[in-house]
DNA sequence: ATTTCTATTGTCCGGTGTACAACAACGTCG
DNA sequence: CGACGTTGTTGTACACCGGACAATAGAAAT
């Protein structure tokens, strides 16, 4: 009987446990998340999850470091290096569109992981069969990092927020005489296709990479 | 005697108490934050503050629209749209710098304040200026915009967390089969200006949208 | 002097992370 | 086959949190 009980829930895991706090992360956010209702959620008292993870910031840190591991650098390894200079930030983004609520968290964190690494790597490889010196290839890795992350996060931030809608209606409402240039240009801002502007954003990195 | 009690400690306000929160959180964080401590530092009962404020969530709104009415984007009024641009650019990452613990939050603020619009009308202006036309100047200010939030919340990260110096011995750790151009790039990494680098990411934008 | 309003106090509730001790089930070995 | 130590889970406890609500003190107005 007891083990028909037991059999009922499959045992713990740090692997089970860390699934659940994306799961929960991923439906109500990081500051939603609480061990005592993820405990709830996997029919378990909410102690039982210190025996695998040593703390709640254990269980964000497993988690940033799972959807981390999670991001396929594959595609960055063949083409032209401004195929995989792209590839690259591509790869980025995914990982902020799969996990929005979680991907704040995980650019604001503050230890650097190997896959981090290895995206510089890549990003560093790239660049140096670009032909360029290696002060510009540092500059350049800063650059295109801190573009891809930085366009993400305002992506899901709009996001997971009072939604689009609510913006583009504010657009109309700011004072023509103080805002010019934005009125002239809400037409495009109304329709921008934010896959496209990523894309174009990268594009006139590679050019000013190129140019100089 | 109760009046010189009363002069002791100045009447509360919104502004006393929102400066109060200023300081709490860049001396220990956001989430650090606490409404009762808050309170203590007032010397004044928690639920005193609810009378200004009506709730936390007000006051880190509030806080933020007061860090981002502090930016100066005066600078940004005057020279070639070149140097505007930089100095667009600059405000915001003065910004992240004067207040690192609360940059993440004030970045992923959901709702976008009349200050935000200004700083995109001065990108917008110079981009104008620059000759670019209405589709490019969007995906221009989004790049641009993009990269010194980005930049600069790796900034902010990085100098809460752990500290720069533990970074740096990590990066003697990493396999060199796996990362060669990263070891060829160490000392250069090591060697790093953040404010050089934020200006040669600028001009590498800058290149970019004049080559094409 | 009495009323009215404003600012502050007190009390209360449900929820949080987690330290610590107890306990049940299980594999191993005598 | 039976005792034992390990592993996994339970249960209790504590100090803290944000915030709703009612009660009150003090000043201003009448």
């Amino acid at each position: 009987m007891r083990r028909a009980k037991h059999r009922e829930r499959p045992p713990l895991s740090r692997e089970l446990i860390l699934a659940a706090v994306l799961r929960a992360i991923d439906d109500e956010g990081v500051e939603a998340l609480s061990v005592r209702r993820l405990a709830g959620d996997l029919g378990v008292f909410p102690t039982a999850l210190y025996y695998y993870l040593p703390s709640k910031d254990a269980m964000l840190r497993g988690v940033v470091e799972l959807v981390l591991d999670e991001m396929d650098l594959s595609l960055a390894a063949h083409g032209d290096w401004r195929e995989r200079v792209r590839s690259l930030c591509h790869a980025l983004r995914r990982v902020g569109h799969a996990h929005p609520r979680l991907f704040p968290y995980l650019i604001a964190y503050p230890e650097i992981t190997l896959q981090e690494y290895r995206l510089y790597e890549g990003l560093y490889r790239a660049l140096e069969e670009a032909g360029l010196d290696a002060a510009r290839i540092v500059h350049a890795g800063n650059l295109i990092f801190a573009y891809a992350s930085g366009f993400t996060l305002a992506e899901v931030n709009a996001a997971i927020g009072p939604s689009t809608p609510a913006e583009i209606d504010e657009l109309g409402t700011l004072p023509v005489e103080e805002f010019p240039a934005t009125h002239r240009l809400a037409g495009r801002l109304r329709a921008l296709d934010l896959d496209h502007s990523f894309g174009a954003g990268i594009d006139t990195i590679i050019a000013g990479l190129t140019a100089g």
